[in-house]
DNA sequence: CGGAGTGTAGGC
DNA sequence: GCCTACACTCCG
C-alpha cells in the first residue's frame, strides 16, 4: 500500500531544462474534484499557472511551440503542432506586472546535477553531457542582435544613462560596454545560466571564434564580493519599487479608459 | 473635491439584518494594490471576512443562498444564483476555532431603529413593522426541539451538571430547566435578538397560547444586576481560555497524524 | 497582503 | 461538451 498522498506530485519536467520542476495536483473539493491542475516551477521558485504564462516568463530562450503544458512533453513528430500564441502585449497590450523579488541564487542552484539529454529516441545528435543546459547552442557575439533593443522612459524617449562598474572592463576594439549590458542582463534571465565571471584570461587577444568561452560576456575577468551583493540588493529593492509603481499606475489609468468608454 | 480617504469606506449592509455594517478597504502595496477586501461587521463588533465565515457566523437564522458577499447585495432573480456551497464541517472536518470574545452587549444595540421590511417586490405577506427582526416567526415552545442535544465531553459522555441560578424560575407543569437553559441560549445566538427577561407575571397560570411573550422563554421574569455581569464575564473568560487551549491540542494533533501519513 | 485552491468565461 | 487561462476567494 502506498500511504503518499497522490493528490500533489512533484517531479523535473522533462520538456524545460534543467532545475524546472512540474507539480500536478488534482483538485479535492468543489465543483471540478477530480480535476488537475499542471504547475511548473522554475529553479527560483516561481510558480507558473498557465502556457502563455510559461512564455512570458521564458522570454525567447526557449521555443516553446511544440511544447505541450499539461503533459510536459515536447509532441515533435505526431503533427499535433499547437498554433503559435501571440504574446500577452499583442493579445492584450499589457505587460506582465509580477516584480516579485526572486531569492537570491546560491551556489547549491549552479550545482545541480548534469543528465545527459538526448532530444528524441531517433535523434542521432547527442548534446555534451558536460556542458548541456537543455537549450539550443547559442550564437557567439549573440549580444550583437540586442543592440536595436534600448529602455525608454514614458514619453520613448531613450534612457542612456547606464554605466558599467569600472571592474568590468570589454574586451577586444569592436565590443561595446553596451552589448556588454545587453548580454548580461540577457544572460541572467536565462533559465539554468551558469555564473558570470567573464573571459578567462586565456582568451583575451586571441581569435576569439576558437579562443573564446561561449557561456561568458565578453569582458575581463571580476570578482564580486558579498558587499557588493548586499549593496545591489539595496538598490534593486528600491528600483523595484518603483517600477511597481509606474507599472500600476499605468494599469489603472488604462482601467479607467474602459469605464468611459463602457 | 472630497478630501475623505477612499481606502476605507463603511456603511450599512443591504442584504444583512439591521445593525450589520459593510466595510471595503483598498490594498495600497503589493502585486494585489489596487484589489480591495471586504468586511462585514456585525451588531456587536465582530469582523467577519468571508462568506463562508458569515454562514458560520450567522448559521441557519438567515438564509444567504442569494447573498453576494462582494457586492453586499442578493441576487435574486437575476439568476446569477451561486451553487450553495458546503459547510465548513462537510467540506474539511474542522470546526470553526474562531472563539474571540465579542464585545459586552450594550442597551445601544436595542435601539436600532426599526425597519418594516418586505422580503420581494411580488411579496404580499407584509412582516409586522413594530416586530420585524428580518428572520421568520418562531414556534412557541420551540425549545423542545432542542431537547435531543446535549453538551458532551471528549469521551461523549453527557455533561450533566449545568444548573441555572435560583433566580431563573421555570414557569408551568411541562417546562423543564434544562428546556429553559436550550431556549436561552439557542436566543442568545440570534442576531438582533431582544433582551431576555423571562414572562411577564400576566402570563403565568393562564392559557400560554394566549398569554405567553413568545420572545421570551418560559420561566419567571427575574432581574440581572451588574455585579452578576462582571462575575459572569470573568468565568466565561476563563472557560473560553480552556477551550481554546482545547481546539488548539485539537487541532495540533490532527496536523501530526497527517504528517505521520505523508 | 500573498498564495493555494477554486470558480468560470470563452474558445474550440 | 470539455478544457485553458486567468480572476477571485479565503484564510494564514
Amino acid at each position: 500500500m502506498d500511504s503518499s498522498n497522490s493528490l500533489r506530485k512533484r517531479m523535473p519536467a522533462p520538456g524545460l531544462p534543467n532545475g524546472w520542476m512540474r507539480e500536478e495536483s488534482v483538485r479535492q473539493n468543489g465543483l471540478s474534484r477530480g480535476k488537475s491542475d499542471v504547475y511548473y516551477i522554475s529553479p527560483i521558485g516561481k510558480k507558473i499557472r498557465s502556457k502563455p504564462e510559461l512564455i512570458r516568463y521564458l522570454g525567447s530562450s526557449v521555443d516553446l511551440t511544440f511544447f505541450d503544458y499539461r503533459s510536459g512533453k515536447i509532441l515533435s513528430d505526431k503533427s499535433k503542432a499547437l498554433k503559435r500564441p501571440r504574446s500577452a502585449l499583442e493579445k492584450n497590450g499589457k505587460v506582465d506586472l509580477d516584480t516579485s523579488i526572486p531569492n537570491r541564487q546560491t551556489a547549491t542552484i549552479f550545482k545541480q546535477p548534469v543528465t545527459k539529454k538526448t532530444n528524441h529516441k531517433a535523434n542521432k545528435v547527442k548534446s555534451d553531457p558536460a556542458r548541456s543546459t537543455g537549450r539550443p547552442p547559442q550564437q557567439l557575439f549573440r549580444e550583437k542582435r540586442l543592440s536595436a533593443i534600448k529602455p525608454v522612459d514614458i514619453a520613448e524617449k531613450v534612457i542612456e544613462t547606464i554605466d558599467l562598474p569600472s571592474t568590468i572592463q570589454a574586451v577586444g576594439a569592436s565590443t561595446t560596454s553596451e552589448e556588454i549590458i545587453h548580454r548580461i542582463a540577457s544572460q541572467l534571465h536565462e533559465p539554468g545560466s551558469t555564473p558570470i565571471t567573464g573571459q578567462p584570461s586565456t582568451a583575451l587577444n586571441k581569435d576569439p571564434c576558437i579562443w573564446l568561452d561561449t557561456k561568458q560576456p565578453i569582458c575581463k575577468s571580476f570578482i564580486v564580493t558579498e558587499d557588493d551583493i548586499k549593496r545591489q540588493e539595496s538598490r534593486v529593492r528600491a528600483a523595484r519599487e518603483r517600477l511597481e509603481r509606474a507599472l500600476k499606475q499605468d494599469t489603472d489609468i488604462q482601467r479607467q479608459e474602459l469605464m468611459l468608454l463602457a
